[in-house]
DNA sequence: CGCTTTGCGTGAACCGTTTCGCTTAATCCA
DNA sequence: TGGATTAAGCGAAACGGTTCACGCAAAGCG
């Protein structure tokens, strides 16, 4: 149907050679170069990229594989590495594994057989073993927001410890010490990081940590609202708390409105992610916000320079790890003790 | 360095055709299929989809050509539809075209460059000449969210009008006359909609409409922000305020709050188009929630259709639209006057 | 038993590019 | 002037699959 570079061979009667010189900007006469420009324009000729993709070896395409497309964070983070990427001529196709560790490993076989020239993901699995054919195919891989410990890959991560720790310290400053945390369990990298923040703030306070304000669970609405509801029911219950992600954050809040507990005034509250909602929540909710375009944005561009390193002989490469800083977002959420 | 088919005949020396016909489930006897599997096995082989692609002249592949990622409202449609198609064994490539028109033409010829085998998109543009190159190329193209008047397509939608007019209908049931709406410039096909069912509304219940009560202006938080606070500023301002879609959602909600306005006592709102915010707000906001798993799902499902029907014969087919109706969430947001 | 059918396998052409090695003519310079 | 260099073009062989037309043997059948 679609016209191909024989159609221009036989309008122009240049050889193939030549017109796919021209196409890739090589040195053609100009008045061969005019010919096939026009028989370009007449025919509605466009390069046909799964044919080109085969001769070259390069798809000029990446993998994006994620955990979830149900929070803004993804679909930033998504917009922005697609932005970049088709700035420099790449596709992105996107995989959504849905949180699931079979569906996730399937998915990079997928990416595999559409020869993706590198993949970028946040991954769900707790070991990097569904990676191994990637890395066998020596394509680049770039890690988002959560790493390994057992291999070493490319990864832009956030210094959630610190992020953590500065959250609970803007409680401590206020007076804080009955500091509750709703968190992940201990499968999660960054809810491991973000717990262990936590614990130093304390420490370096000289609070004692208290078990009971530890709300370990999925991360998830719901467990942010039902915990958010066990530590108001608490007899000793703490004066502030600190919603360790988007979720969480969300559920708690919605436990707060749904049992009209005023805020500051009964409780602090300072939560995590998601910047919109420190706009839209009454009073204004202090955040701990993550720098969602400056993530997207360097894994994409950490990206495209393996990809033209590949292109040189340096065959392997030092794996980088950069951590971006988070920042935080003053709101009227917590309440100063005297 | 990837095993190919080719590896495989050297291991086993049957031939490529037979290698094919295992491949895409043809007869094979019981032994030659056992050597194939072992080949496969010990060589990692993995189906090249590009040359699959080239020889087929069909990628497996599907555009998503989107305005914006930067809200959850396309978060959840792009999640709907990859995760369908990936069922059906469909990559999703996607491109943001960030509501320029003439990106957003670029994308398309990207697409199809890429030989993507239908288009599902989000127009941008007022009138459906981008899309040229892609219907004469004959590919299935879905629209989403909007349509074109000048040519017909495949297109789920949203009963706006209806939807509108329903939010309206509320505030007037709660005993409201005198109720603005914050909306999109005649530009938008959805904002045009959306204001002739606020407009049906007030004229079935003889009620006059009030130019000044009609804010126009983009899609955006700033456009709710500005617009809020000019009706909270007018002498004879309205009892009622109908926000038509999220971004004005958001801004409006941002100028109450920012204003120290109680709702509903001083002033009663419904909101557009993101069921999440109507969790987290309080009092709780009544909201027109559009259905957005089922957008994506009955778009992803007609192009599967489509895609079916393009191997049979049937050349032309009669293009769909469908209209999905939205529903109502309930909230603490209108005040019934007496 | 001879004829048709059926099941399975094969060689070769093809999909639409890129690229390698080679030719030819023009240009340069000692 | 003539050998070296350079610019531009060409033919043909990849790239890794699918598919068509055909061959052959075993099975089915009146």
């Amino acid at each position: 149907m679609a016209a191909t570079i024989r159609d221009i061979r036989n309008r122009t009667g240049l050889s193939l050679a030549t017109i796919s010189k021209y196409l890739n900007g090589g040195n053609v006469l100009p008045e061969n170069r005019k010919a096939i420009a026009e028989a370009i324009e007449e025919l509605h000729y466009e390069v046909n990229e799964v044919a080109r993709g085969l001769a070259t070896q390069k798809s000029r395409t990446i993998g994006v594989l994620i955990q979830t497309f149900d929070n803004i964070f993804m679909g930033s983070i998504v917009s922005n590495i697609e932005r970049i990427l088709r700035e420099h001529n790449y596709g992105t196709i996107v995989c959504d594994c849905q949180q699931d560790k079979k569906l996730e490993e399937e998915e990079i076989h997928f990416l595999l057989g559409k020869r993706v020239d590198g993949i970028i993901t946040i991954p769900t699995a707790g070991n990097a073993g569904y990676l191994q054919a990637a890395v066998d195919r020596k394509i680049p891989i770039v890690l988002l927001d959560r790493t390994f410990t057992d291999q070493k890959f490319d990864s832009i991560l956030v210094d959630n410890v610190e992020a953590a720790r500065g959250a609970v310290q803007i409680l401590i400053d206020h007076g804080h010490t009955r500091i509750a945390i709703i968190c992940g369990d201990d499968s999660e990298y960054t809810a491991r990081e973000r717990l262990r923040g936590y614990c130093t703030a304390l420490e370096s306070a000289n609070i004692d940590i208290e078990a009971s304000y530890i709300k370990r669970g999925k991360l998830s609405t719901a467990h942010g609202y039902e915990s958010m509801k066990e530590l108001l029911a608490m007899k000793d219950r703490p004066s502030a708390v600190f919603f360790s992600n988007y979720e969480i954050t969300l559920g708690g809040i919605m436990a707060i409105n749904e049992l009209h507990v005023a805020f500051p005034q009964e409780i602090s509250l300072i939560g995590f992610d998601n910047f919109m909602l420190s706009k839209v929540i009454n009073p204004k909710l202090w955040m701990v916000n993550q720098p969602m375009e400056t993530i997207a944005q360097q894994a994409a561009e950490l990206m495209l320079k393996r990809l033209e390193e590949s292109g040189k002989k340096g065959e392997d490469y030092e794996p980088e790890t950069i951590i971006l800083p988070t920042d935080m977002v003053e709101g009227e959420s917590i309440r100063a003790l005297s």
